[in-house]
RNA sequence: GGGUAGAUACCGAAGCGGUCAAACGGGGCAGACUGUAAAUCUGCUGGCUCAGCCUUCGGAGGUUCGAAUCCUCCUCUGCCCA
């Protein structure tokens, strides 16, 4: 077996390991495609809002892995499928946004894969779909593409016909959804050579759609498709996603300490499979650190938070953010305050918790946790919704601690 | 275009003239137990100047002492027919 043929097994196996595999189309052919060489994958990005959030990170991870064993990656952002909406897991149709919001949302897009992959050599490109759909005309289109698509077969597809059989209707535009994306995968397949498509295993029916279109109208059998697993926490709510919305990737969003704690906190089942998708460690690594088990992982799950903060927010966030959640004062979030608002009668204690430290929603919610027993100044538990915060309750430094049940806390300090 | 069913808080879903800030479940928050985990138990879960007041039940009007509940129109969605 020569080298590249290893290099070429050696990188699925890993992908596979790591848990980015899920289905693959024609596992021996596209080994043995890769072992020719250094190839090019695309994996596309919904520009639905002007950032992702951590659910893209494990196509932006399988992009970083390809781009480090040699591959050429093609991010792809749809400006001209975002005008559509893909109805792939949607159990209703989407809101459509307009061309304007999907090209700022594009703008915020690009800075962020380039957290994951290196634009600076000539192995990675975006790509924006508006680019060739633009020009193109419907009647052309319907000539070219639609007429290989059989009505019968996308609706035994399980994304239509869901939705087809379902409560809310699937309209036309999202019904032309998949011929746009295996448009999209044969025409990177011919101008930028890229055979290989990715994506999340609900698209794995677009995804082949594009393999398939590709050896209708070209000819040609060495175009592949990989998907990924839907990743769920382990209580099965979607990865990602809490109460108050998504966790995103965007600092102005999700401030670091928010992003590193998201991963500090994640449940005991759910290290071993994340670090192997969100982090860069060996395998090696990630074994040893998860061996123990039991009490042991919460070293495993401040290693998974400070790689994945690091990855995303660079080191110098992940070291204050790893800091601030060991509860060093320095690293604490700050607010700054002015002096003069607390002179005298000072702030109401509400106010403070809600408005100034916005630790909280309302003033309600903070009576609420007043009424729990979990609101603390100073490490003291407040009992008094009435009461106020004085320039008493600050120390020698400038600083009074607040604390907002266990794990939210933030220090005031003096201007 | 015709018919029909529906639109309730973060989500699902009750309510069908006053006792409704709205049952119940999920989710979430807080407390106890813990390991910043899970499970379990308890409380909370519209806003405010909080024993009181204000704004919510697709939208706009109307009936009534009183409407999420009745009437009219509008918007949107499902289903059936054309």
């Amino acid at each position: 077996m020569n080298t590249e043929r290893r290099n070429a097994m050696d990188l699925l196996e890993t992908l596979k390991k790591r848990g980015f595999v899920e289905q693959m189309t024609d596992e021996a052919g596209l080994i043995e495609h890769l072992a020719k060489g250094p190839s090019s994958v695309y994996i596309g990005f919904d520009p639905t809002a002007d950032s992702l959030h951590c659910g893209s990170m494990v196509p932006l991870m399988a992009l970083a892995h390809l781009q480090r064993a040699g591959h050429r990656v093609l991010p792809l952002v749809g400006g001209a499928t975002g005008l559509i909406g893909d109805p792939s897991g949607k159990t209703e149709l989407r809101k459509l946004l307009s061309a304007e919001q999907i090209k700022k949302n594009i703008e915020g897009l690009k800075e962020q894969i380039g957290r994951f992959i290196s634009f600076e050599k000539q192995d990675a490109k975006i790509v924006n779909n508006a680019d060739w759909f633009a020009g193109r005309s419907y009647i052309e289109f319907l000539r070219d593409v639609g007429r290989h698509f059989s009505v019968n077969r996308m609706l035994a597809n399980k994304t239509y016909k869901d939705r087809f059989e379902g409560e809310n209707g699937l309209n036309f535009i999202e019904f032309n959804y998949q011929l746009f994306q295996a448009f999209d995968f044969m025409h990177l397949y011919k101008e930028e050579g890229c055979r290989i498509q990715m994506g999340g295993n609900d698209q794995w029916g677009n995804i082949c759609a594009g393999v398939d279109l590709i050896r209708r109208v070209l000819g040609k059998d060495d175009a592949f498709a990989v998907t990924f697993p839907l990743i769920t926490t382990s209580s099965g709510a979607k990865m990602g996603k809490t109460a108050d919305g998504a966790i995103w990737l965007d600092a102005a969003r999700t401030s670091p300490h928010d992003f590193f704690q998201y991963w500090r906190n994640v449940p005991d089942t759910d290290v071993d499979r994340f670090l192997k998708l969100f982090t860069f460690l060996e395998l090696s690594e990630i074994a040893d650190l998860t061996k123990d088990g039991g009490q042991a992982l919460n070293a495993a799950k401040e290693k998974l938070a400070f790689e994945v903060t690091k990855i995303v927010h660079g080191e110098a966030e992940a070291n204050k953010a790893k800091s601030g959640a060991r509860g060093e004062v320095s690293a604490m979030p700050t607010v700054t305050v002015n002096k003069s608002d607390f002179d005298g009668d000072g702030q109401g204690i509400l106010n403070v918790f809600s408005k100034i430290a916005e630790m909280a929603k309302s003033n309600g919610d903070v009576r609420r946790a007043i009424q729990g027993g979990g609101l603390y100044v100073n490490d003291e538990k407040v009992t008094d919704p009435k009461g106020s915060l004085t320039l008493a309750d600050f120390n020698d430094d400038g600083d009074c601690f607040l604390r907002f049940g266990k794990k939210k806390k933030k220090r005031l300090k003096l201007a």
